[in-house]
DNA sequence: ACTTTTTTGTGGTATAATTAACAATGTATA
DNA sequence: TATACATTGTTAATTATACCACAAAAAAGT
């Protein structure tokens, strides 16, 4: 049923089909359907029922599906019913306003631990309850704290280096908000966030349509 | 030559390869390869020919690529050669790190003007010399300063409306921060920046590794 | 009981993106 | 000047992703 390998941007939708039931959920909404995910999130229907259909049947024809029960499975599926601790490495303005981003807490992540090699922010709060460490200490707390996921938020330059550490010290997944792409080992996972592409896209797109027009 | 409709992943790694070529030029590196650079990048040195025959030949067989020439045409073709003024629009946490990150400025990009509906936010500046504005003043200070790029940070819930207004003001490209996707008129240009999902592929990828092992 | 309507799950097809292969071209050098 | 080597630009092959179409299943209507 579950063939080897998912489609990356599978796994995405995913994440997003889950979003929308959870949103669903909050109307009051209990059922729901292929076509009205879709049609909200601006895509074809036989779209979300493929991407289910990866893992298992999860809807009733000629019904539709359990918004409770869909929401369930894909948060198994997206590996979310345990809650997750995370350390934000690098505490500057990009670390401090993830730390403080309601939106990790609501969906499972828990912001524990803080690190900075910078001797005036060491001590400071970066989140009620998490002090910022040093960087030497990073690999003692983050097996302490049983820390899975860091959110990578050092200067470019720093940032192999930091992830270097990082795997010895025993992370499972790095989210990489520097603009350089990691050297890991294939059982180390890492997600690139490079909002400076995206802006580069916009201007390409917005530049090659007056071009055309 | 330049077919009507260049794939979306190339744009991205157009962006990817312009970033590379200026860490070459700054080593004092003048000259490259498509090897040189897929190995750089962790991609295949086909991909990057490729994504450049989209727009000419740039490169000499037997030779390679100038770097400072290569660097150059792909600025213009990103659309890089002019500088673009930027608004941020919702001045909170995630606001404050995009306004004051380096790497705007750095790259042609200027923003010039912040808003928020938080009255105690109002006046205060956001990054020297930039003070936040009220929101119902969006739209003429948009058009005064020729801003033509929005920086979107408001709560999620606010982000269709504000798109709304956005595009009324005569915008043409929106980066998209909140977990909404938003409707806009086809002649305008979204870019959703979105490192929830990717937190959650992350997690997909290790459940699923320690799944299987 | 039969028909109509709805909507799933899926196999096959179409489209898109990546990778490989190679002739064409340039350089280096013996 | 011939020969070996490097590297592009491009066509062809392969792989990945998205989309379509329809039988199967469930519910509702007659
Ligand atoms: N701020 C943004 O909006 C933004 C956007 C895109 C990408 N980024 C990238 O995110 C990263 C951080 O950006 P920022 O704006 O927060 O920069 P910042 O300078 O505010 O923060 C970086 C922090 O990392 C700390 N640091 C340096 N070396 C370290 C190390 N070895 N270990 C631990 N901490 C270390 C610094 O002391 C500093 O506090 C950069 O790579 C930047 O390119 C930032
Ligand atoms: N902070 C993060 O790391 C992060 C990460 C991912 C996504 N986001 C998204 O980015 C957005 C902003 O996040 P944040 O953490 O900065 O939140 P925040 O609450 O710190 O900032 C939001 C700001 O928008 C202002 N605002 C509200 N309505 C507005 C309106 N109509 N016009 C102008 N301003 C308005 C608020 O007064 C506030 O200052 C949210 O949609 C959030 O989901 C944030």
């Amino acid at each position: 049923m579950r063939p080897l390998k998912i489609p990356k941007p599978t796994v995405k939708r995913l994440a997003i089909y889950y979003r929308c039931l959870t949103k669903l959920k909050e109307t009051g909404i209990d059922r729901t359907s292929s076509k009205e995910m879709a049609d909200a999130l601006g895509i074809k229907a036989s779209q979300v029922r493929k991407d289910l259909s990866y893992f298992g049947e999860f809807g009733k024809r000629g019904v539709g599906y359990d918004v409770d029960k869909l929401s369930y499975k894909l948060k198994e599926i997206l590996g979310l019913k345990k809650n997750w601790n995370v350390a934000i490495i690098g505490s500057g303005n990009l670390g401090y306003a993830i730390a403080n981003y309601s939106g990790l807490e609501k969906n499972g992540f828990k912001v524990v631990a803080a690190f900075d090699i910078d001797e005036k922010k060491i001590g400071r709060m970066i989140i009620p309850g998490v002090t910022i460490n040093k960087f030497s200490e990073m690999s003692s707390i983050i097996n302490e704290n049983s820390i899975e996921i860091a959110i990578l938020t050092v200067p470019a330059h720093e940032s192999q280096n930091v992830a270097d550490a990082l795997v010895k010290s025993g992370i499972k997944g790095i989210l990489n908000f520097t603009p350089s792409s990691l050297s890991v080992p294939e059982n180390i996972s890492v997600e690139d966030v490079d909002f400076v592409i995206s802006l580069k896209s916009l201007t390409f797109e917005i530049a090659s349509f007056n071009d055309n027009e």
